[in-house]
DNA sequence: GTAATAGTGTCTTTAAGACATTATGGC
DNA sequence: GCCATAATGTCTTAAAGACACTATTAC
């Protein structure tokens, strides 16, 4: 920070020398239901904006916590995890947004998260009276402009009932308050490439799992599907990936099958090699 | 946002009745001189760590302008850059730092930024009264708590004049105020991963280059020798990367030798396959 | 001439993908 | 029995890295 402002800071101390910025954090808090990818969202009951979904989120309390703080707070009021239950939870910053237009009541800005969650019971009301709850994400509509595919934040919002140019015959009732269809957006391009170099796919599934639902993950997250064979061999040839729990599944698959065996996350924080999405050269340039 | 926060806005519509959160954008601007990675700096002029550097920044002017736009202007007040100039700069967010403690004096978030820039003339001082510079990275002590390495801002801050675990062998007057170190050093992490994905480190460069001071780039960001031959064949294999100009640079190296042709950054987004990183596996896990 | 560099060629190893094959279990 | 699945094997192609080699330029 530049010296002069020193002068900025002073003048802070008291707020009614500057108009105030609001400072939230939002969630894009991501789960697996019966192989499909959720989104926890919270129904807005006042304007602006009344009776649309949003991205769960808050008020940083000024002096009493970090922004981490403030997320994983929120995050544990709207779905009722305590702090065991965060913890096998993935948490990190997605970005923020703060374009001015964003609300229109005043200047917020945003510190979005991002978290990838195991299956949950159904989400209840946080501390506010909004309901809770896990949408998929594929019922959402996230058009989005279509020259600024998700380099950063532009910041800017759509206005509530404004289609965009995205084929809109999913649209009643799905459309996201202020910019969280841009944020939302973000975060699921966020955990499709963080899934590519990071064992993180396994923070949507419990504390054992079999390849297939490890690969359910990923067909999930990148709506692709995955070959059966060589993603087996595939994640199993990773370093520190997945391990071996030495046990197998109680029952073969629904249709049928042998008994697959169950492993645990390993140790490893990145993959190497990583496991890339397959046909990207198309959409990369 | 929840709805019954509702209530809460309309309370922050009257600064008084919140303690107010201070919103500012810090800037890791990173450019080569001399073959060696440098950032723009800016000595403090009064307290807190008087005397020390810190990365320039201000506060974002509320209701006026967004983060980028904010992380822009800082950007062209400390290097002098005008519009066209910036065009030529790579800018990105990098992420947002809100300890309570961060800064002594009151709450303040800052969205931290992230600047690729070629050579340019000597920074001057901002707006304000600050010395601007850039600074060699390799004389910044920048010692980190040793488990946390990069995953997300841990916001801790280090006292000045508390030294670190590591070889502090350099560091007379080389340290960073407030938690500038840490977003620094994000800052160092995030650009070695960008230039293996992405094809940004010609913004590190002039319009027209050759392969071999591309290489100079990644060794410098990297802090590793690549082997010239497979780089420039790597390069050129790249859809999209570089482009020929069809010139020739006019002088050959400063040791001898032919002269290398001319190339301009391709149209590509991404880097398909990617550049990766030699010797990872030893630190990855 | 000497030395260092630009650019290309060749070979080995590793990894990814397409496909086939065997065994297992639900129905 | 039927069929989908778990797990492994084989083959081809792409890519990375090690190394060699030629041509060119500064000194």
């Amino acid at each position: 920070m530049a010296p002069q402002q020193e002068e900025d800071f002073l003048a802070a101390y008291d707020p009614r020398a500057f108009d105030p910025i609001a400072v939230t954090v939002d969630m894009v808090a991501l789960t697996l239901r019966a192989g499909a990818l959720h989104v926890l969202l919270v129904r807005r009951g006042g304007p602006p904006f009344q009776g649309a979904w949003a991205l769960p989120g808050g008020f940083v309390r000024a002096g009493r916590e970090s922004l981490d703080q403030a997320a994983a707070r929120e995050l544990a009021e709207e779905t009722g995890l305590d702090a065991a239950g965060l913890g096998r939870v993935h948490l990190e910053q997605l970005g923020s947004y703060g374009h001015p237009g964003r609300d229109p009541r005043m200047h917020v800005v945003s510190v979005a998260h991002l978290a990838f969650a195991p299956d949950l019971p159904d989400a209840r009301a946080g501390s506010d009276a909004a309901a809770a709850a896990w949408i998929p994400v594929a019922e959402l509509d996230l058009s989005r402009q279509p020259d600024a595919p998700t380099r950063r934040p532009n910041e800017q919002g759509r206005r509530p009932g404004a289609h965009g140019g995205g084929p809109g015959h999913r649209s009643v009732g799905t459309e996201l308050a202020f910019d969280h269809a841009r944020i939302l957006a973000d975060g699921l391009d966020r955990a499709r490439s963080k899934i590519e170099y990071t064992p993180l796919a396994t923070a949507f599934l419990g504390e054992h799992f079999t390849i297939s639902e490890l690969r359910a993950v990923y067909e999930a997250v990148w709506g692709a599907t995955l070959h059966a064979g060589n993603f087996h061999r595939k994640v199993l040839s990773v370093p520190g990936f997945v391990e071996s729990t030495g046990g197998t599944a109680t029952h073969g698959s629904v249709r049928g099958g042998p008994r697959a065996r169950l492993y645990r996350a390993g140790d490893a924080r990145l993959l190497h090699p990583a496991l890339l999405r397959p046909d990207r050269e198309e959409t990369v340039r």
